[in-house]
DNA sequence: CTGAAAGCGCTAACAT
DNA sequence: ATGTTAGCGCTTTCAG
């Protein structure tokens, strides 16, 4: 049982396998009108069915484009990766999804994968670790597009940077301006450029209003064996471990920052837990405004971050980049109004501080 | 700037590229260790990339299954997928994911795709209409796995059946144990299998206790163009219209059982906007056990699905199938105990009815 | 506007 | 255990 081969639709149609190829492919090589639409329907008629391998080990190309995220189990990719998806397939593209967990050797091993399939377009997101394979990648010629790359700064990668310090500050300001002195941040082990940002723009914003930084109130979850454990999402868990542990440590402060909505359900269900009201006791807060951030009891007091469209313009920059392969004149200059910026979304959880500033104890 | 190729790497370490190939490749053939490791070692000087494609011309293959979903942007599917994804990427196969929305045109074009790359195998998921393409996959010896698709009785598919109906009945014996007899079913336009089950079981056990079915109850949620708004997830915003609807045609009932975990929570904000309780006015449950249903409040009763381990054993199952290529003699019969069963979680969003029968007004 | 022919990099008979 | 060789199906000069 043969495939079905230009050379068949060739022969049928009376025409050689050059002008099939012509047809078929994506060529502008001139056809004649009646010798096009012959073999259109003869190819049909064999049920002619394009042999994508055999093209782009000639063409020494691939219709994909290789995506790398931590996990698509963790709700600000979905999104995300759908607006990919979306301007990928209406051009023709597809997409090499990696879930690489931030892992060093994953990535490698997920970047080698793409070189030996020819994939000339890598998506990065949120991931600030390069490796071997991702620099040979770009000497190769491949085309790197990052988000929040920060060691991507090699010649060849272009880099966007949404602003997570500028995010993290507007957070900050808003629970500032709601009367908040007393201000906690949750976040996940400070091992990535978006977290550290984050950090830095909490005190950046504090210190803007002349509000001290106050080591305590700073909860850095080291994350440890339960990050393997893709059963479930571990950031709820932990932002309810983390307020455990405030409520020890800190009980004095009136708003807590988390560092995602997700971690900020985990703070809001403990405290509910222990019937420490929000946001009469304690304002919460988290950033990514997840889809179901709206619908939550208390809803969550966020900033949101347009992932869906984030996710079309990246891949449309890169697709734009991929079909004029050949210039590689351009400058790897990223315009930084492309991605919509973020913006707070302010909803129920978040209130004045509470007047008294008795320790609340549970 | 050439590739190295096999050649390259044969020539420098004296021997011919077959032996070369046999080295790389996952091939089985004897090589004396000492020409092995040599080839390795040069291939490694050379900074040799395997061309995949080259290999996928040449036998007819790809290490890619295909995986067909809805969409990756319906907390459903991440884990399912990450789940999948572990698991071939354990065994050196990718994953090439479409959101297909359940369109039939969308499906089958991703399908031709799919068939354009000589993928062998595709895993779809809740998808019931099959297409030309994905028929003339099977016929062309592809392997298809689906789990919950309902036409795909050809011949050629093993067809994974997860008891929809049962799981439905699982929720509505629930509350019925709790004491609710006036129990409504919010749900999408029933234009898949799984919705159909999932009524079917709603009303299988209802009749088992002998409560009559009551259309009233029946809210079923036509979707329109909002389906193609891909910047949200329109089934919490589709639970807040439809119990809009419920409180005024038929605010008697006292439990609400909803599609799934997103739309109990669209329901559960939109009682909460009428200051009506849950679970004292009203019982409110869903599907799935998405993550965030154990940290909302209150805190969702639930159907649980092992989503990820799920995703695992369906990879696994496809993987053994086209890891034994040859051999197409195997039954079609699918183990039916694969599957880790559903299970109910109980949560706070159910009780006991309240026991006044007011009609509630808000 | 159309055709002939070379070759992308690999694997798998088949030979040795 | 190793080598030779013939394609897999396509695109693309180059020639006409």
């Amino acid at each position: 049982m043969k495939n079905i081969t230009i050379y068949d639709v060739a022969k049928k149609a009376g025409v050689s396998p050059s002008t099939v190829s012509r047809v078929m492919g994506s060529s502008n090589h001139p056809v004649s009108e009646n010798v096009r639409s012959k073999i259109l329907r003869v190819a049909k008629e064999l049920n002619y069915i394009p042999n994508i391998q055999a093209r782009g080990l000639k063409t020494q190309n691939n219709a994909s484009v290789g995506v790398i995220i931590p996990s698509i189990d963790n709700p600000f990719y979905p999104q995300l990766v759908r607006g990919m998806s979306d301007v990928a397939v209406g051009h023709g593209f597809s997409i090499y999804l990696s879930n690489c967990d931030r892992e060093y050797a994953l990535t490698d091993l997920q970047v080698q994968t793409m070189l030996e399939h020819n994939i000339k377009g890598i998506l990065s997101v949120y991931i600030d670790r390069t490796t071997p394979s991702l620099e040979q990648f770009v000497e190769r010629g491949g085309i790197l597009v990052s988000l929040c790359g920060r060691n991507f700064a090699y010649p060849g990668a272009y880099n966007f940077q949404t602003d997570k310090v500028r995010e993290a500050e507007i957070a900050v300001e808003h629970l500032i301006s709601l009367g908040h002195k007393k201000i906690a941040l949750i976040i996940n082990e400070i091992n990535c450029q978006i977290r550290a940002d984050k950090l830095q723009g909490y005190r950046q914003a504090l210190q803007k209003s002349g509000i001290a930084f106050n080591e305590r109130y700073l909860y850095v979850y080291q994350e440890e064996a339960d990050l393997a454990d893709n059963t479930k999402n571990g950031d709820a868990d932990r932002g309810r471990a983390s307020v455990q542990m405030l409520l020890e440590r800190s009980p004095e402060v009136t708003a807590i920052l988390c560092m995602n909505d997700i971690m900020a359900l985990g703070v809001c269900a403990e405290l509910r837990n222990r019937k420490i009201r929000v946001p009469e006791e304690y304002s919460v807060m988290g950033f990514d405004d997840s889809f179901f951030s709206e619908f939550t009891n208390p809803s969550l007091t966020t900033v949101a971050l347009e992932k869906y469209e984030w996710g079309k313009t990246l891949m449309q920059f890169m697709i734009d980049r991929l079909e004029a392969l050949p210039d590689r004149s351009d400058s790897r200059e990223v315009p930084n109004d492309l991605l919509v910026p973020v913006h707070l979304v302010e909803r129920e959880s978040t209130g004045v501080p509470r007047t008294d500033n008795l320790v609340i104890r549970p």
